[in-house]
DNA sequence: TTGTAGGCGTTATCAT
DNA sequence: ATGATAACGCCTACAA
């Protein structure tokens, strides 16, 4: 009749079965050094046999690390988000860390986002844009001390780990792709900007037409804020103007494939008629018609290395963080939307 | 010189500052009754007055109640990601509840999903397609006796809720909306038959041409698999048809984005010479030329139903998980896509 | 209605 | 190299 008492195996248990103390346990399940080779081998045995998991929430408290980062994000948008949520999970997997997502509004106080932290006591943070430029948060996270790595991230702020690409570098290169098929009536479709990257972007593409003796009309550069529907106004204004440009550069997939749209209905073809080049390389740059010439940025790797960073920090726990931005390499994606000008 | 010790504060520091136990501290939080105004009043202020926020992993080791819920992926894939954790994350967020996300892979061992939930006792689960149909997953989750809905899931299991729309009658009802047009020919690209949302999908449209006396042409039911590549080979073998059909229904929008894409290579105008009608409504749905007329699922209201029923199994501790399923509404969506027959 | 005291499962400290 | 034992911060009988 004696019922198992259903609770969970415990540290104790092992220990005992393994005829050891739990610090020993402990020391061998932390990896720490100073363990006989038998005394290790019977932990292990023990483990296994009787199915042991360590609770997290005993680590954490005990111990003051958590094993769990948070990914912060400001609004689930877009389909970046699987990409890195990707690349973060299965490295974060690989490491033992835990990934618990968290939504800050643009409005949140420096109150709440310190509460959750104080309550949560995050072994890191990541923060993708636009949040990875919340001064607020930020403000939160450097109080606490919270290792913290951004992607994509605007101005730099900090002690914190940045992770991006050459955005000015690629839009020149993309303007350049451009001007190589000759066209030379290059727009331009700007990115929020806010964002650093978006101002990056701008920088690369009048760079390169001014490196390449181009003349940049200044009414074929329009503001855009990465999102589909100012891409559609900038596309309407591009099309409409007297000498309408014969390429379009919009500094996202999104305002591209609103572009896309937009010359459509106005029965123009793509790129006969029209070239036009987008950034990022998200899902939809290969399903719209035609499918659009590109940046790609490695966003899962970008999550990765951001895993990666903060796992790192997390083992050694040193406290010299070395903010030195990683830079990872973009590819450029050719694809149907751009092709040779022809008057 | 008196350097405040950094540790945070406690409830025991609560407890000290408002006159009163740490037990009546810890009751007042959790909202149980007996306890008087005053105290109550008293404690409030003392836990504003020094920025008090309950450690999250003392509550869970000793509470044996996480205050997370997981959200359980495959693989995260498609935008419907976004729309599911915008939902879940502001719902969890309004209920005191976190949000840890966990990657499964297909060939995931009960093993590692039991030492999963074993080191994070998770408060609920909340799975979406296609891990909601994962034996492995559902059997561990039902051992471990954890709180469990799951969103548009296929076969039924077990004790867990399930939210989900009619997806019978939504593909009934495009159908319908393809017939009002006048169309006869009406071919059908089916989703991955191991999801019951894919089979329920034919079955609609199956019933909706029986029930106007339409034939149906077997070689117009193509398999897919709701990618894009399925997609494209479907589209071609469609269009490729000696007797093409002058309307394609895609079980998905992706696989609708494929169709568009092949029915643009074959130089057939969308929608003069042949109607596509997609189903879910992704965010490309709108981007692609011309824009699908769709159905959408309400998937952030998915999600916040989800959320909601696992707060309130989490607040009620109860027994009795009631496992009917929720059924919300899908709405039709008239885009582009489709038009009158005309021979 | 309120307080006391004993866990919850680990890690950290300090001996040995 | 290994083991007691005290934290860690909170919840929850049990007592009052």
């Amino acid at each position: 009749m004696a019922t198992k008492k259903k609770s969970n195996v415990t540290i104790a248990d092992v220990a005992r079965f393994a005829g050891v103390s739990v610090t020993t346990v402990s020391r061998i399940l932390n990896g720490e050094k100073y363990v006989r080779e038998d005394k290790k081998k019977a932990v292990t045995a023990a483990v296994e046999k009787l199915g042991y998991r360590p609770s997290l929430y005993a680590r954490s408290l005990a111990g003051h690390r958590s094993y769990v980062i948070g990914l912060l994000l400001d609004d689930p948008q877009g389909d970046y988000l699987s990409g890195i949520q990707r690349g973060l999970l299965r490295a974060s997997k690989i490491g033992g860390l835990h990934v618990l997502v968290e939504l800050f509004d643009n409005d949140t106080t420096f109150e709440q986002v310190d509460s959750f932290l104080s309550s949560l006591s995050l072994s890191g943070a990541i923060l993708t844009p636009p949040i990875c430029d919340n001064q607020v948060v930020l403000a939160a996270l450097a109080k606490r001390k919270i290792p913290t790595v951004r992607i994509a991230p605007g101005r730099p702020f900090g002690e914190m780990t940045d992770i991006k690409i050459d955005n000015f570098k690629a839009a020149y290169r993309m303007t350049e792709h451009l001007i190589e098929l000759g066209h030379k009536d290059i727009a331009f479709i700007t990115g929020d900007a806010q964002h650093a990257d978006a101002r990056e972007r701008v920088q690369g593409f009048k760079s390169a037409m001014n490196d390449h003796g181009l003349r940049i009309n200044p009414e074929y550069i329009c503001e855009g804020t990465y999102v589909f529907s100012s891409g559609v106004a900038a596309a309407k204004r591009l099309l409409n103007h007297e000498k309408r440009p014969s390429a379009i550069f919009a500094s996202n997939d999104e305002m591209a494939a609103a572009v896309l749209m937009v010359a459509h209905e106005a029965d123009l073809n793509v790129p006969q008629d029209l070239s036009v080049a987008g950034f990022d390389d998200l899902a939809l740059a290969s399903f719209v018609t035609p499918p659009l010439t590109t940046i790609r940025q490695p966003i899962e790797e970008m999550a990765t290395a951001a895993a990666a960073r903060l796992l790192d920090i997390h083992l050694n726990r040193n406290g010299a963080p070395e903010p030195a931005p990683i830079i990872l390499d973009f590819s450029f994606v050719k694809r149907e939307s751009t092709t040779k000008f022809r008057p």
